[in-house]
DNA sequence: GTTCCGCATGAATCGATAG
DNA sequence: ACTATCGATTCATGCGGAA
């Protein structure tokens, strides 16, 4: 089966016009924030956030299949030492518009910007808020399994101390193995709460989001030959992550460098070929 | 000086308007959620809890100091596969009755309740809303900074394998003064996601929030002798934490059950004495 | 082949300075 | 007075070079 990957220059608000009703199973989009990014993007005033805002969910809730999911990550910047409202605003006009606000998840960012201030401590969270055109979605719940609880720090704990430090090699190897297999039987669901940190800038590309953010949501709402979409690129991230994933895909992005770099790492099939040992179309660009 | 503890049995909305203006230093509470402890609190509607909360809030920001801070704990449930509005349409009417909405901590719940759907995962975090009178409040940082990343870690991994694992008595004696007094000076402030454990309900009252939640919120907004207020006292975890935290409080609860037992568990004056060897009044009941 | 240390780098926010 | 720009603050992370 062919995988495709269309990559689209220009503003989501038009070219998601061009998009099929009900064809889309997961939007997975990071907006850019309120006058953040202010050299790429516009830098939407806080105010006009939501009015900006609402067109392109209006469309995005059209091409969305019935069974689909939209994820949003999203966070409220400080304003005049107050946290703006538009997010707030955003979801109950979003709401008016037929969405259903179906969950909220947290995404903790252990490593979060720097910085003190007299009368507030660092951000270390987003949103990512859960849309859905009908009650019933689609969801697979056993693809994003994790490892139980306390249980493999538990196992280790009971090792004698010696063991654990003396020869540490161990647990990265013929022990660690062991490990891998139970846990295998002792999975748990997780919950609402992501832990997960940023990428740091030392790589070419810094992406707002690691890759497993999209991934585990990806597994979460799709299956292999799904499709999904990003109205806003950026640096491509969920885009590649559900090409690797055999899931079709549909990138926008209004920042013509963004866009190029996108184009060019947009990895040809014969990688794809050699990698994983299965068939992948080539990528369809436009 | 004397600290005083002060128990009204009562509704706080009535209840509320006997304190004087400008005289609470923190307001910490977690108010009936929507459709919960539906036997103590009438069992509030979702749709109505907006117009059920504000005349409440409005006092609560009549009796804060101007330094003062009001601190929220609340979260949505879920009505008819949907998370409700109503904590959103709260923040957005606070704001019209004069709050300053500063920040939102998440408390992240590492236990949270079991459970399975088909649809939606644990819910693990709640909200911590934090809510201020004017731009300049109280706000003692140092009090709640945390041991430093991986700094501890690292530092311990340069010591010799055999002066962590041959005598681990050192560690807590005379040894582990040297490293408590590294860590001292490598502490870092918090972050707005606080990690705590909900308390095991092996106690009779299973109260909301772990004392912990509390502890850190009186530590950062409060000094001693500073007033604190619980206008839902419930099982009383907050007041009995000030008092524990020589702060003055004052508690209110509309049940008379929970106030009754509140009322007990208040320790008398002389138990302080003996524990920490410092005067404490005889706490005030009403 | 390891492990370790140094270093640059962020979806940030405040307060001061400048227009 | 109100907005725009800039410096200072701060810490988890992963890369590259060194031992």
């Amino acid at each position: 089966m062919e995988i495709s990957n269309n990559l689209i220059l220009g503003d989501c608000g038009e070219e998601l016009k061009n998009i099929d009703d009900n064809s889309i199973d997961l939007i997975f989009t990071s907006p850019p924030y309120a006058d953040a990014r202010k050299k790429t993007y516009g830098g939407i005033q806080p105010d006009k956030y939501v009015e900006w805002f609402l067109p392109k969910s209006k469309e995005m809730l059209r091409v969305l299949k019935p069974t689909g999911t939209f994820v949003l990550n999203i966070k409220e910047r400080v304003s005049n030492g107050e946290r703006h409202t538009y997010v707030l605003e955003l979801i109950l006009k979003m709401r008016e518009q037929g969405w259903l606000w179906t969950e909220e998840f947290i995404w903790h960012k252990k490593n979060s910007y720097p910085g003190k201030w007299p009368n507030r401590f660092r951000d270390s969270w987003e949103r990512l808020l859960q849309f859905n055109k009908e009650k019933k979605f689609n969801m697979y719940q056993e693809e994003v399994m994790v490892p139980m609880g306390d249980w493999a720090k538990n196992r280790l704990r009971n090792l004698s101390k010696t063991d654990q430090t003396r020869d540490e090699s161990r647990v990265q190897s013929g022990f660690g193995k062991n490990i891998s297999n139970w846990l295998n039987r002792d999975m748990a669901y997780p919950t609402n709460v992501i832990h997960m940190a940023t990428e740091c800038g030392n790589r070419n590309h810094s992406a707002v989001f690691p890759e497993a953010l999209p991934e585990w949501f990806i597994k979460l709402f799709t299956k292999e030959e799904d499709y999904v979409l990003d109205p806003f690129m950026g640096s491509g991230t969920t885009i590649k992550v559900a090409q690797r994933m055999r899931r079709n895909s549909i990138g926008i992005e209004i920042d013509e460098s963004y866009f190029d770099m996108v184009y060019k790492q947009t990895a040809p099939a014969e990688l794809f070929l050699l990698d994983k040992g299965k068939q992948y179309a080539t990528s369809q660009h436009r």
